[in-house]
DNA sequence: TCTAATTTCATACTTTGGGGTGAGTAGCAG
DNA sequence: CTGCTACTCACCCCAAAGTATGAAATTAGA
């Protein structure tokens, strides 16, 4: 395995310098340094890496936990928060988008790695144990006909065993606009009922 | 929900005072607190805790390793490291023992609450996580009325993706007798649509 | 800006599934 | 032998899901 590229989102361009010494010492390889969320985005997006490591704090209305629900609706991979808050309020938004570790600040380096390879272990761990979450990414690229971003909320719902009729109050739309979608959700995952489609999503 | 009960092993009186301390001010209980290897052990048999704290450097010849690896074949709580020792072969001796986190001294109280909230959640979604396997004693056991073998092989089946029709052709019956099998499998599971029995049968 | 895709909704029709009842057969335990 | 359970099948009705087509509003992208 080649070596595991790690996004670090830092606003403090001093703290960002020495995190990235500090990992290029060592088995990880920093794939981007970034400042703030925009860019955080776009790098993901473009250069998908194999973690991240998010300060909670950017300076800025968008924090990395926003970047970290991001992640965790459209890449699966693993993150990491730093943070010199640790208060019951920002470890409760944190813990709502499972972050693999946690590490506060100040850290020195052997908090870093530790921290960093136990999360990536854990991580795995995870992966291995736990039923696949539903990703449309993961999804799309075995198919021809990619799932549009209402599709797959719709695929989502009629995964945990939703009706029709259940959709449609779920979604505040009409029993035919789901069907519509459930119709051409069906096309496009080359299914024809709501259990095939379910085996299939199953089986990845 | 009542409080979590924490047992702390821990060879140093003043550290370890200071985690208990640190505890008490919260949502966690602590259950005891123990200086070395055989207390641990008589503790996690006697009064098992909901969680185990455990140092790595005990001063003797069994440290906290042993106790995680203890703990892990005989019982089923998770444990977090605490170690000032983060070098490559400790942490590397501790992931064997899948711990649910890893705090490194010196730490403070945001560092022990922080890791040891998200190391709890963490544990709580690996627990979570199942086994796609279908298992007719696993699933009669939460069951008031146990399923038969057939309505259990039809079940697999249904889990398939099967419609009625095939359903019928798989195992040369009528479609009729597949409706009675499948009507009486939702009295059972307590559902009234093949997706929602999928939808329960994936949660276990 | 203008198009292409998405999302929304409707109508109409067919097929499948869910709910309920009744009943015949086989096998096994008391 | 008798009752019990599991398995089989049939018939009914209605609800839900699936198929097809058309079309409006909205949004995103070139």
């Amino acid at each position: 395995m080649s070596e595991i590229r790690i996004l670090i989102v830092e606003d403090d361009p001093l703290i960002a310098a020495d995190i990235e010494q500090c990992l290029n010492s060592i088995d990880y390889a920093v794939s981007a340094v970034v400042y703030n969320y925009a860019d955080a985005i776009a790098e993901l997006k473009d250069r998908t890496p194999d973690a991240a490591l998010l300060d909670v704090n950017l300076g800025e209305e968008k924090d990395g936990v926003d970047i970290a629900s991001f992640i965790q609706e459209h890449i699966k991979i693993p993150f990491i928060f730093l943070t010199s808050y640790a208060d019951k309020q920002t470890i409760a938004r944190a813990k709502k988008v499972q972050p693999a570790g946690y590490i506060v600040k100040p850290f020195d380096e052997r908090d870093l790695l530790a921290g960093l390879d136990i999360a990536m272990y854990n991580y795995a761990m995870l992966q291995n144990a736990q039923q696949p979450k539903l990703s449309i990414i993961a999804i799309n690229k075995v198919l021809k006909n990619p799932l549009s971003q209402r599709e797959f909320e719709i695929l989502e719902a009629l995964y945990e065993g939703k009706t029709n009729q259940q959709l449609a109050e779920q979604f505040y739309v009409s029993v035919n606009t789901i069907k519509t979608h459930v119709y051409s959700l069906y096309t496009k995952l080359d299914v024809s009922s709501r259990t095939e489609a379910i085996a299939k999503i199953r089986r990845l």
